[in-house]
DNA sequence: TAGTGGTCTAGACCACCTG
DNA sequence: AGGTGGTCTAGACCACTAG
């Protein structure tokens, strides 16, 4: 039993993967300990630790010290979402994009922005093709992005004054199906009722709350993505 | 203007946040290289490497060989949604699980299956506390997975069986918000046209199928996963 | 206490890219 | 051609944790 040595972390990764895929390293398997692995694929620990290190992030392994490292019993998939710059999104799906600005007032901060400052309330709507697109409905802490009060946001939407101006260490987001009513009908032009995909993100700087930001989206919006372990291994 | 060593890549990562946070590099700003920083905070090239990598993967800097490191004009934010098996979904919103099978037929696979090979046709519902809470549409690929055609899936649902069972290398998956129709109602006990959230997701092992399903949840589902910068710099 | 993963180091070579 | 990130190495020490 000969092994030819693995030179990269990648091939080390995509030889754990034909394991266990094969069932060499069934679910619940603890399999050898790094040390052990580079001695087999001929190379540094530091290697092997950044293929099975980058496994574990995937969600495929599960690693503790002192007790090693298994082969995870229900491998969590994990799907990444992007969450692009409306204008982008638009323009990527090849589209026109066109922004208009319904309204924008200084008022009482919801509660779920956890603020006792004021907030500046912006609606919006977002075009692509001359269709509407998706429904913007944005309270902005006055008290984290002060420099917001002196933007008219009638020509740069919130949504892109934002990412670049008032960068977030974090954030919550949501995804739900809801029903259409009220204005939001006449802006996205579609009966009362109609299912809508909706987005609801709060992002923070530090324990400052930003933005709090509901999306709207026209029917027909999809969100799609991908998951997968990493480099394929095709 | 001395720097007290930096001793690991979170503690460089939390600085080089910090410098982005505080405009002292802006949005397109190249920071300097990895060799200079390494100098600067007094450590190894790798950890600097270790620390940067691990904010462009997060989509706040971008690297290319020979350019630099640049910090992301428009930092994408990335939501990582995890994908668990439904019994564990509702066993840990604390809610009974209860499985139902409701159908179970061999046919011709749809379309975005791509195969040729007959598919076993599955429908079921999964319950919380009594309540309908997905109602499950699935087509297995009878090629790939053939141990599917023994299993009965009236004690255990195919979601869970496949995934100790047929690990996936990769696949594909969809959010949209829909109107219920036909059966689904009945099934979910709603009325026609009620918006409901819908998953659609198919998997492969390497290049062949495993399986297409589609799951349509009860009304007041909702997707909700944070976003951030890896270890947060509080 | 002992075994495991987590990380750092100093140096080296390579891969990729722009000029 | 030369500068940059990407990765590997061999060794070391540390952090965590089961027994």
């Amino acid at each position: 039993m000969s092994h030819q040595p693995f030179r990269n972390w990648q091939a080390i990764q995509a030889e754990v993967l034909r394991r266990i895929h094969a069932r060499e390293w069934p679910p619940g398997h603890t399999i050898p300990n790094e040390a052990d692995l580079a001695r087999e694929f001929g190379c540094a620990r530091a290697t092997v630790n950044r293929a099975l290190q980058s496994l574990a992030d995937a969600g495929l392994l599960e690693r503790r010290r002192k007790v090693g490292t298994r082969v995870a019993l229900h491998p969590v998939g994990k799907a990444t979402v992007d969450i692009p710059i409306l204008r982008q999104e638009i323009e990527d799906r090849g589209l026109r994009y066109r922004y208009q600005l319904i309204s924008r007032n200084v008022e009482a901060a919801p509660p779920h922005l956890r603020t006792e400052a004021a907030a500046l309330h912006i609606t919006a709507l977002h075009w692509a093709d001359e269709m509407p697109y998706v429904f913007e409905d944005r309270w902005i802490d006055t008290e984290t992005a002060p420099d917001a009060l002196e933007q008219s946001f009638d020509e740069i939407s919130a949504n892109e004054w934002l990412v670049t101006t008032a960068p977030y260490t974090h954030g919550d987001i949501s995804f739900t199906a809801q029903p259409a009513t009220g204005a939001l009908t006449t802006w996205l032009n579609i009966p009362d009722n109609t299912p809508v995909f909706v987005i609801e993100r709060t992002t923070w700087d530090r324990d400052a709350p930003i933005t709090a930001v509901k999306l709207t989206y026209a029917p027909g919006y999809r969100i799609h993505t991908v998951i997968g372990t990493g480099p394929m291994a095709f």
